[in-house]
DNA sequence: CTGAAAGCGCTTACAG
DNA sequence: CTGAAAGCGCTTACAG
């Protein structure tokens, strides 16, 4: 029992408390735990009874200082915000958890984190690090390329072509397949699009599928139907009330996101309109809630659970044996409910 | 450079390489960096630059082994789950990174802490815990109580009166203020009630104030009125369409959180009645998505941000100077949207 | 199959 | 104001 531990009440069992106690070196006593290296199995079990008799975990520091592992990986994010993040947040924490590691999370709020002088998160106490688009900039990105530091990118392409393993959602084929639904299906030809954030690889593709469904219906684009959604609630509700006062003509919306299609109904409902019998809505990536909304909303479900599972198995498979898939592209899923003015639907 | 580090590509400046850089002991490199200690302001200068060109950040194993400190909080939750746990999340992230906190987040999904040989999370990998209401036996609450290692519980008091910090809703004011809201400006006086699971302090006070408004306004209990909501939009569907099926007469439901509103909504609107019109619902906690419902969802706003930013200051309080808090009860606020009957109010 | 010993990168009395 | 040295709790060659 050491003065400092004694001092805040604290007397944890060491690994040389278990070795007395059983009776070995503290040097078996790491095999047992660590289960390398040959020990006699009634070594081993005494060593255990130990462990347990004494309550004794191993002191994470003391080890990851001595075997360069933390056993700890990072999940960055640019800001913690809910409907995209949670399970995404899901599926990277029961991996993480199966795998044996701890997980960080960090939001970078547009603070660099080399600037920092005690860096909150990266090499110095992580294995590797999870990167939501938005998270980290692209010479930070660099910086851990060139330290050859494990990093997963999710939503969002390695910059410069490097190899640097990616997860992204099948994003223009989902954008296809739901205007096609909106043109085949219900015949609509004015269709709007809400457009996410500029700089995101998602919200790019997504429009690219808008316009290639368009194109192999023959419909011209039209540029005026195009506006700002941001992958936001109030942005796209702002602008799909502006097109609404200036008369714009479309019997159909398709947000960028979930968000952005919450935001047109509203804006739709704010202008004494119906979904879908005046204007139909449908979304993207099928989020919380968007079941139980009324109406249903149509949208293309995006696999947000896998997806996180997927990032960390590649980050757990890299920080392990050095190599991972370059890119994952997760299929989507189109999810017809009542928004987009279908009414027969039997799943929920 | 050591040959591990070499052998993983990675070369990380150390403590040493800063102070030959700068011409100074590593005592008074660590010195400069925790700002402890006297140091001439040329000589500190002269480290700082070091440290900038050798991109040097401190080895956080190596200064938790040594300070005992592992500047580093867990977040423990039951399971992840988002409605409720993603504010919280925020709040406690917030405070960590603004308090030099790295944040650990853990499911324990039932699985015992102390049963595991390696623990994922406890005193031997962070200075303090937040630990949300379920996710910890008393039993393992207890252990950490006479570690005297720092917790703080979120949604749960101390089992046996013990002093543990404790965070919590103002649950019972909160629910006699929505029902007074039903009965005294909507005249209902059969409103049926959707309880939480039966563990749960918040769902207990909820229901006290359920009936003390009653109890107020000189309604008689209806234990048939009083169902399983169980936090949870599916069990609460299921219950309500009994109720119905049943015909069972009510003309408002009080839904123990939104989880279940929802629910509610859906299995009255499942059974071809509306809402308000039909059947009026409240909820309680005021979750995402909740004000873009149709009808927008009347129901009392808990802080969760802020009850994230409590918990922590407590934990970090708790921390560095041994003393918090031992209970903090959070104000709520009624919301009256469109779902309880109400209809000309101007907020969203 | 087992142990003695070096050392991971820091902090902190202690001495000056 | 500064440095030399001990030591935090582990893991890992090395030797036997």
């Amino acid at each position: 029992m050491n003065i400092d531990a004694a001092s805040k009440g604290i007397s944890r069992a060491t690994i040389k408390d278990v070795a007395k106690h059983a009776n070995v070196s503290v040097a078996t006593v790491s095999r047992v735990i660590n289960k390398n290296g040959q020990v006699a199995k009634g070594t081993s079990d005494r060593v255990w009874i130990a462990i347990s008799e004494l309550k004794y975990t191993p002191h994470a520091a003391a080890k990851g200082l001595r075997s360069h592992r933390t056993q700890t990986v990072g999940f960055l994010v640019p800001e913690i915000s809910a409907p995209f993040q949670f399970p995404l947040l899901r599926g990277i924490e029961m991996i993480a958890r199966k795998s044996g590691y701890s997980l960080l999370i960090h939001a970078t709020e547009d603070i660099p984190l080399l600037s920092q002088p005690l860096r909150p998160i990266g090499e110095h106490n992580t294995d590797g690090l999870l990167v939501l688009v938005g998270s980290l900039t692209e010479e930070e990105i660099l910086y851990f390329y060139r330290l050859k530091f494990p990093i997963v990118l999710i939503c969002q392409s390695a910059p410069q072509s490097l190899d640097i393993p990616t997860i992204l959602f099948e994003n223009k084929s989902g954008a296809k397949k739901i205007v096609d639904h909106l043109i085949e299906v219900h015949g609509y030809r004015r269709i709007a699009f809400l457009r996410g954030p500029a700089k995101m690889e998602d919200s790019y593709w997504r429009e690219q599928g808008y316009y290639e469904s368009l194109k192999a219906h023959q419909i011209p684009i039209d540029l005026n139907l195009i506006g700002m959604g941001e992958f936001d609630e109030e942005a796209a509700r702002i602008t799909v009330k502006n097109w609404m006062k200036e008369k714009l003509e479309f019997d159909a919306i398709f947000a960028g996101d979930d968000e952005s299609a919450i935001g047109a109904i509203l804006a739709i409902h704010d202008m004494g309109k119906r979904v879908p019998q005046d204007i139909a809505v449908v979304g993207f990536d099928d989020v919380y809630l968007t079941h139980a909304r009324i109406p249903p909303l149509t949208t293309v479900r995006n696999p947000i659970v896998e997806m996180g599972q997927k990032a960390m198995q590649q980050l757990v498979q890299l920080i392990q044996t050095g190599i991972a898939d370059m890119k994952t592209l997760l299929p989507t899923e189109l999810i017809i409910r009542h928004s987009c003015g279908c009414t027969d639907n039997t799943s929920e």
